[in-house]
DNA sequence: GTTTACAGACAGTCTTGACTGTTTGTTTTA
DNA sequence: TAAAACAAACAGTCAAGACTGTCTGTAAAC
């Protein structure tokens, strides 16, 4: 005798349903925006690919400006991970140390959910809300970043006076290159220029010393 | 006694009514993208800025696609003359040259016709028909500027065998700053970043050079 | 008189969030 | 510990408004 269509399901907590639906809501918010980007993504969009009702998305996230606001989030955490995942077994010091981590940097700006940012980003320039929910966030993943790739390079550049500025502008660098390469496709062959920065980079550092 | 309600215009060509309105609707559409973001950008807004009818806006433009295309195309246009424009007096040569020219390249980034061109980048990576439309204009448009930067530098720094490298990682790094300046704001702080780049430029040139 | 430019009403679709009702989990009480 | 009372999670319909593009009709140029 065939089981009767009633889904049984295993009890859950309130606090283990809870988060269970506002992940679901939120990875399937997050895959929205790669696919179909800040301007294609609709509540009903997300509703449909988290398999969820209508009732549970608005009961999580009452406006769409909320559940934004909390996918931004969502989404940066999902980067420090990422982050932190991709800092394995780096050559231990030296240059070859300082290039691999400038590949794991880089790596980071060319996959989709550095886009998703760079969209987030240009949206924030007219969407109030958004720019406000963004504001903060970025910031703090920003500092976090910093803060790892200071790590992996280790106190003997990172402690350099001038790291700080350095670093910086090679993440705008890369911030650059990354953009025209979502432009251009391949035929922006923007590798050998971060292979050009990658060797530049001592030099920024040592630039004016004696 | 009042004049008739009827506005009595002088007589025009088709060409010039044509050119007139086409115009008209197409300042209006830079304007909304200015004001609202790709996002916020909707036939009737545009409508209404240019304050021509729904019948003059869809007899020129038919959809939405084509009027955004060809506002690109006269994006791109502006983009071009404020440049040729601000091209006036520049020190005749060496390090001041250099310096001015790329303050100049640097008020381009930071004006508002560059932040139209990232929204609409961003929005092309999942628009479709936008894509399209934006992939060969945009092209053009990069080459003439560079054409006209080498211009503006003169023979003597434009034709040195490091050149293209140089200056396409100058424009990828000033990209990387606007963005983060777009969103940072003043807090980003990134002039400091540029003016070290004007001093590091020549550096790049001649790096490895005996 | 024919073609092109323009005017404005309108239908159809999409999106958001409100609203009512049902189920599941948690706490209180006997 | 079992039942009742409550709270939170979830389901699904619907109305209001926004946008796009169609269509019919009028004025201006050729």
């Amino acid at each position: 005798m065939p089981q009767a269509a009633r889904v049984v399901r295993a009890p859950r907590t309130q606090e283990q349903r809870r988060e269970g639906t506002r992940r679901t809501i939120l990875d399937a918010a997050v895959e929205s925006l790669i696919a179909s980007g800040v301007a294609g993504t609709t509540t009903l969009e997300v509703q449909k690919r988290a398999k969820v009702s209508r009732g549970a998305l608005l009961h999580h996230f009452p406006s769409k400006a909320e559940l934004m606001a909390a996918t931004i989030v969502h989404l940066a955490e999902m980067r420090g991970r990422e982050l932190k995942a991709s800092s394995p077994h780096l050559p231990a010091r030296g240059r070859a140390r300082i290039s691999a981590v400038f590949d794991l940097a880089w790596q980071s700006f060319t996959g989709p959910l550095f886009y998703v940012a760079m969209d987030l980003r240009a949206a924030a320039r007219t969407d109030h809300e958004l720019r406000r929910a963004l504001g903060e966030t970025e910031r703090v993943v920003h500092e976090r970043l910093i803060a790892q790739y200071k790590e992996l390079l280790g106190p003997e550049i990172a402690d350099h006076p001038r790291f700080a500025t350095a670093f910086e502008m090679t993440l705008q660098f890369m911030i650059g290159a990354a953009m025209t390469a979502l432009l251009h496709g391949k035929a922006a062959k923007v590798e050998p220029l971060i292979n050009l920065w990658k060797s530049a980079f001592p030099v920024l550092l040592s630039a004016g010393d004696p």
